[in-house]
RNA sequence: GCGGACGUGGCGGAACCGGUAGACGCAAGGGACUUAAAAUCCCUCGGGCCUUGCCCGUGCGGGUUCGAUCCCCGCCGUCCGCACCA
C-alpha cells in the first residue's frame, strides 16, 4: 500500500491492531495510538495556521474563548467541537478559514488561589493554560495555535491600554462619583450586569450600595444605535436580540416639571421633575413620588425625623434584593405640595416611596392609580384617590369603575377634560403638544424624551490580576493619561496577598510616579479593568495577534465581523452587548471600519449528567457508581460500600455535585473522535446533551463500524479508479452516497449537526449491503464504490478527523483529508426517476403510486384513479376531487 | 407581572413552505454464530382491534383546510431571561 503524505515525509505508519481477538479478520480500531500520529501529521504540515494574505474568501469561526480555571471542562468540549466542525467543513469547501484559540486570563479566581494556595496568580494561571491546551490538543481540533495569546500578557493588555487611551481621548470614557455595587466578599465594585438577584455574579455575596469614583465606559452614547442594529443581525438567534432589546429598554416619553406649592417647599426647592410614558393619563394622577435618596426627599427629611428614619429604613432594606422582591409599597407624606400643570388650583402630596428607583428617570414620578396596579394599590393603601382616565373602547363612561385592578391597556379618554373622548395615543400627543407651549422658568413645562434603561459600563475594579488602567492623578493638573511611548502600565509581580483589598494600593513603588505633565508626584491609578474589556475584543486581536497596534486594520476588515460565533447563552447579555459597544469604539478611533462584531451567532447547550447521592448525603462521581437495570428500572450502587444510592436529575455537570465526566476519561477508553461524535449526535446542538456512558459506547461502536466497512471494502478498490454512476448495481451504492453528501453540508451549513450525523448512519446502513457484494461485482460497480468510501469518509471527516484520516490511509487516497477538497455531489444522482407517491383517499393514505418522476398532473390522476385501492374506495362513483401536489402527494377526495 | 422558547414512542430526537408522524440513535425483547462470553449479524419494538386489513394517536378543548406536529382562538404544563423601569 502507498500512503502519499503532502508533508514529504513519506507514509505514515499504520501498525497492524490485533484486537483482544486474534484470528478474527477484523482488526479494531485503535484511537490510542492513531488520533496522536494524525494531529502530529497535521501540525508538521502546519494545515491549520492561517496567512493574511490568501487570496481564497474568508471565513471565521470562533468559539468563546475560556478562561483558564484549570481542567477543560466536557462542555468546553462540546463547544469547540462544533467550531472545529463547521472551520474544517469550511476548510474543504475552499474557504481560508480562521480558527484560533486563546485565554481569558485576568480575573478573581487567580487571585483566590493566591490567597488560598499561597502561588502567584500569573504562575497559577499560566500553568492552568499549559494544562489546558494540551487537553485541548487531545481533541483533535484545527486550530491555528499560532495565533494564540492570553489576555494577561503583557503584549495583548498593553494594547488594551492603548485603546483605553484613544477611547478616553474621544471621550467615551468617563469618570463620575456614583452609587456603584459593592460585593463585600471579592470587594470590588460590580456592573449592574454583574448583579444578578441582588447578588454578585461570582461570589454569591449581597451588594451593597456604595458611593466611589469611578471609571465608566459610555455605552449609554450608543444606545440608539446598539439596539436599531439588532434588527440587522439576522444570523443571531431571536431569543438573544430580544433579550439585549430589553436589556437597553428604550421608551419614549415626557419629562414633565411640576411647580411646589410655594408655602410647602423646603427652602430653594421650588420645582419637581418627573419621567413618564403615559403623559395621557394625567388627569388620573393623584399624588407623587420621590426616591428615598431623590435631592428633594432628602431635603424634606432634614426637619423631619420621623421621614428621615423612614428613609433610611428604605436604604437598608434597599439594599436585600432578596427583601425587596417581597417588600411591601410603603410611602410617607412629605407634606409637600405640587400643582397640576394643567389646573393651578389643583395640588397634588408628594411621597418619598419605597418602590420608586433614582437610578431611572428622573427619580420621581406622578401616580395615576386607575392606570397602574403598583399605583393603585399604592393610593389604596393610603386612601387617595382614583381616577379612571382610560377606558376600554365600548365601556359606558358613566359606569366604568377601577376599584382592584388598574387598566393599563389602549381605549378610550374619560375623565380628562379636554382629553376626553380621544385615543390615549391622541392624548399623549395632545399633552405633549400643549405642555410643551407651556412655560415655567423661561422653559417649557414639559419635553419628550427618551429614555433607557442601560447604564453607563463601570469597568473599574479593586483588584490585583486585571489591566491596569492606564491614568495618573496629579494633585496638580488631576486625571492624566499615561503618554503612549510610556505604555505598557506593567502589573508589578512583587505583591502580596496576606491583607485583603487590592496590593496594588499598597505597593510603594508602583503606585508612586511622577505627573507626566509637571513633573510633580503623582499616584497611579490602581484599579484594574473589568474583564469583560479584555473579551470585548479579542476577537478582533487574533485577526492580527502581534501586530503593534491594538489591531492591524487591514487585517481586521478583511476577517471581521466573525461569520460564526459559538458560546453559552450566559452571556447574551454582558459580553455580546461590551462587544458590540467596543467594535464601534474601535471604530470611532479610528481602529477598523465596522460596527457588528459578530454577524453569525450560535448559543450552545450544556453538557448534563445525572447525579448520584449516597443515603448519608454524599455526592458521588459517575466513576464510584455501578448502574444495573433489570425490567426496565435502572439502580444505581456505590462500588466502594455496594449500598444502593438515589440517582438524581440531569444537572449541569458541576464539581460541587460531582456529575462529571473529564475529558481525559473518555478520550483513554474511547478516543477523540468518539467524544466527538457522541457529544453532536442525538440532541440538536442548542439543547441540553446528557452524557451517558451507553451513548459514548454506542458511539464508539459506530466508529468501530466505519472502520471494519472500509478495510473490509479496501482490497476491493484498491487501485480502482473511483467514478459514480446511475445505472445497474452501482446505483444502489452511488445514489445514497450522493444524497448523503448533499444532505450533510446542507445540515453543517446550518448547524445540524444532529441532523447530518443521522444522514451518516443512513448512509452506511445503505452501503453495508452492497458492499458486501463487492468481491464478485463488476467494474463499474467497484468504481462507484470506491467513490463512495471516499465520499463517506470526507463526510465523517469534519466530526472523527483522525478517524477519517486512518481509513483514508487504509484505501490509498492521496495526502490527508484534513487538507482536501469536500466533494460535490451530482445533482443527476440525487433525484430519482421513479418516484413514490404517497395516496390519500379523504386525507388518510391509503397506499403509495410508483410513477415516472416527470409526470404530469393529468397522468398521475389517471395512474391515482385506477388504482385498485382507489377504485375500491370511489365504489365506482366520481370522485368529487383531487388534489395532486407535485412532487409530494395525491388525496383523492370521494 | 412582562418578554421569549418549548410540549412528538420507554429515552434523545426526525419530519425543510400545511402534504406518508416516529428518520437516526439509545434502551429493551427474541434469534443466529460460539464450549461460553465479548464482538458481530438478523428480527420485533406508539396503543388498540374483528390482524390480507381497520381504528386511535404529536399536552388539552375548539376552529380553518381536500389535508394540521406545523396556521388561528382558548386553556394546561415545563424551561429561560428581565423584573417595583414610571
Amino acid at each position: 500500500m502507498t500512503v502519499v503524505t503532502n508533508h514529504g515525509e513519506g507514509p505514515p505508519k499504520i501498525p497492524v491492531l490485533l484486537g483482544e481477538n486474534p484470528g478474527m479478520a477484523t482488526e479494531r480500531y485503535n484511537p490510542r495510538a492513531s488520533e496522536p500520529r494524525w494531529q502530529k501529521a497535521w501540525e508538521e504540515a502546519r494545515l491549520f495556521e492561517t496567512r493574511n494574505d490568501d487570496g481564497r474568501p474568508t471565513y471565521y469561526v470562533l468559539e468563546m474563548f475560556p478562561y483558564p480555571s484549570g481542567r477543560i471542562h466536557i462542555g468546553h468540549t462540546r463547544n469547540y467541537t462544533m467550531g472545529d466542525v463547521v472551520a474544517r467543513y469550511k476548510r474543504a469547501k475552499g474557504f481560508s478559514v480562521l480558527h484560533p484559540m486563546g485565554w481569558d486570563a485576568f480575573g478573581l479566581p487567580a487571585e483566590n488561589a493566591a490567597i488560598q494556595n499561597k502561588v502567584h496568580p500569573k504562575a497559577w494561571t499560566y500553568e492552568n493554560i499549559a494544562t489546558m491546551r494540551s487537553q485541548l490538543k487531545m481533541m483533535g481540533l484545527s486550530i491555528d495555535w499560532a495565533r494564540e495569546f492570553a489576555t494577561c500578557d503583557v503584549d495583548y493588555y498593553h494594547r488594551q491600554q492603548m485603546l483605553f487611551i484613544d477611547f478616553y481621548e474621544k471621550g467615551l470614557v468617563t469618570r463620575k462619583t456614583s452609587k456603584v455595587n459593592w460585593d463585600p466578599v471579592d470587594q470590588t465594585v460590580l456592573a449592574n450586569e454583574q448583579v444578578i438577584d441582588g447578588r454578585g455574579w461570582r461570589s454569591g455575596a449581597l451588594v451593597e450600595q456604595r458611593e466611589l469614583a469611578q471609571w465608566f465606559f459610555k455605552i449609554t452614547d450608543y444606545a440608539e444605535d446598539l439596539l436599531q442594529a439588532i434588527d440587522s443581525l439576522e444570523n443571531w438567534p431571536d431569543k438573544v436580540r430580544t433579550m439585549q432589546r430589553n436589556w437597553i429598554g428604550r421608551s419614549e416619553g415626557l419629562s414633565i416639571r411640576w411647580a411646589l406649592v410655594e408655602s410647602t417647599a423646603p427652602a430653594g426647592e421650588s420645582r419637581l421633575e418627573v419621567y413618564t410614558t403615559r403623559p395621557d393619563t394625567i388627569f388620573g394622577a393623584s399624588f407623587m413620588a420621590v426616591a428615598p435618596d431623590h435631592p428633594l426627599a432628602r431635603k424634606a427629611a432634614e426637619g423631619n425625623a420621623k421621614l428621615a428614619a423612614f428613609i433610611e429604613e428604605c436604604r437598608r432594606i434597599g439594599t436585600s434584593a432578596a427583601v425587596l422582591e417581597t417588600a411591601e409599597k410603603k410611602g410617607f407624606d412629605t407634606g409637600i405640595r405640587v400643582k397640576h400643570p394643567f389646573d393651578p388650583s389643583w395640588t397634588l402630596p408628594v411621597y418619598v416611596a419605597n418602590f420608586v428607583l433614582m437610578e431611572y428617570g428622573t427619580g420621581a414620578i406622578f401616580g395615576c392609580p386607575s392606570g397602574d396596579q403598583r399605583d393603585l394599590d399604592f393610593a389604596n393603601k393610603y386612601g387617595l384617590p382614583v381616577i379612571p382616565v382610560v377606558m376600554p373602547e365600548g365601556a359606558d363612561a358613566a359606569t366604568f369603575q377601577i376599584t382592584e385592578e388598574s387598566y393599563s391597556d389602549d381605549g378610550v379618554m374619560i375623565n380628562s377634560r379636554f382629553l376626553d373622548g380621544l385615543t390615549n395615543k391622541q392624548a399623549f400627543e395632545e399633552v405633549a403638544n400643549r405642555l410643551e407651549q407651556e412655560m415655567l422658568d423661561g422653559r417649557p413645562v414639559a419635553e419628550r424624551k427618551v429614555n433607557f434603561r442601560l447604564r453607563d459600563w463601570g469597568v473599574s475594579r479593586q483588584r490585583y490580576w486585571g489591566c491596569p488602567i492606564p491614568m495618573i492623578h496629579c494633585d496638580a493638573c488631576g486625571i492624566v493619561p499615561v503618554p503612549k511611548q510610556d505604555l505598557p502600565v506593567v502589573l508589578p509581580e512583587d505583591v502580596d496577598f496576606d491583607k485583603p483589598g487590592n496590593p496594588l494600593d499598597r505597593h510603594p513603588t508602583w503606585r508612586n510616579v511622577k505627573c507626566p505633565k509637571c513633573g510633580a508626584d503623582a499616584r497611579r491609578e490602581t484599579d484594574t479593568m473589568d474583564t469583560f474589556v479584555d473579551s470585548s475584543w479579542y476577537f478582533a486581536r487574533f485577526t492580527s495577534p502581534h501586530s503593534d497596534d491594538p489591531v492591524e486594520r487591514g487585517a481586521a476588515n478583511r476577517w471581521l465581523p466573525v461569520d460564526q460565533y459559538i458560546g453559552g447563552v450566559e452571556h447574551a447579555i454582558l459580553h455580546l452587548l461590551y462587544s458590540r459597544f467596543f467594535i464601534r469604539g474601535m471604530r470611532d478611533t479610528g481602529h477598523l471600519d465596522l460596527a457588528e462584531p459578530f454577524k453569525g451567532l450560535f448559543t450552545q447547550g450544556m453538557v448534563v449528567h445525572e447525579t448520584y447521592r449516597s443515603e448519608d448525603g454524599r455526592w458521588l462521581q459517575p466513576s464510584e457508581v455501578r448502574i444495573e437495570s433489570a425490567g426496565g428500572e435502572r439502580r444505581a450502587y456505590e462500588i466502594a460500600t455496594g449500598k444502593e444510592v438515589a440517582i438524581g436529575p440531569l444537572e449541569k455537570m458541576s464539581k460541587s455535585k460531582k456529575n462529571t465526566v473529564s475529558p481525559e476519561e473518555i478520550t483513554e477508553s474511547f478516543g477523540a473522535d468518539t467524544a466527538r461524535w457522541f457529544m453532536l449526535s442525538d440532541s440538536p446542538p442548542e439543547r441540553d446533551v446528557e452524557w451517558t456512558d451507553d451513548g459514548a459506547a454506542g458511539a464508539h461502536r459506530f466508529v468501530q463500524r466505519v472502520w471494519r466497512l472500509v478495510t473490509e471494502v479496501a482490497p476491493a478498490i484498491e487501485g480502482v479508479a473511483p467514478k459514480a454512476s446511475g445505472e445497474g448495481n452501482a446505483a444502489a451504492i452511488s445514489k445514497p452516497a450522493h444524497k448523503a453528501l448533499k444532505a450533510v453540508g446542507e445540515d453543517i451549513e446550518r448547524l445540524a449537526f444532529n441532523r447530518a450525523i443521522a444522514r451518516i448512519h443512513e448512509l452506511v446502513n445503505e452501503l453495508q449491503g452492497p458492499f458486501a457484494a463487492l468481491a464478485s461485482a463488476d467494474a463499474a460497480t467497484r468504481a462507484a464504490a470506491r467513490e463512495a468510501t471516499e465520499i463517506l469518509i470526507h463526510l465523517i471527516a469534519p466530526y472523527m478527523p483522525h478517524l477519517a484520516e486512518e481509513c483514508w490511509a487504509r484505501i490509498g487516497g492521496n495526502g490527508l483529508v484534513a487538507a482536501s477538497r469536500w466533494p460535490d455531489y451530482d445533482p443527476e444522482l440525487v433525484v430519482d426517476n421513479l418516484i413514490v407517491l404517497p395516496v390519500q383517499i379523504n386525507g388518510k393514505k391509503r397506499g403509495d403510486l410508483t410513477i415516472a418522476r416527470e409526470a404530469d398532473q393529468a397522468a398521475v390522476e389517471k395512474a391515482v384513479l385506477e388504482l385498485d385501492f382507489v377504485q375500491k374506495a370511489l365504489n365506482g362513483a366520481l370522485p368529487r376531487k383531487v388534489i395532486v401536489v407535485p412532487q409530494r402527494i395525491v388525496n383523492v377526495v370521494a
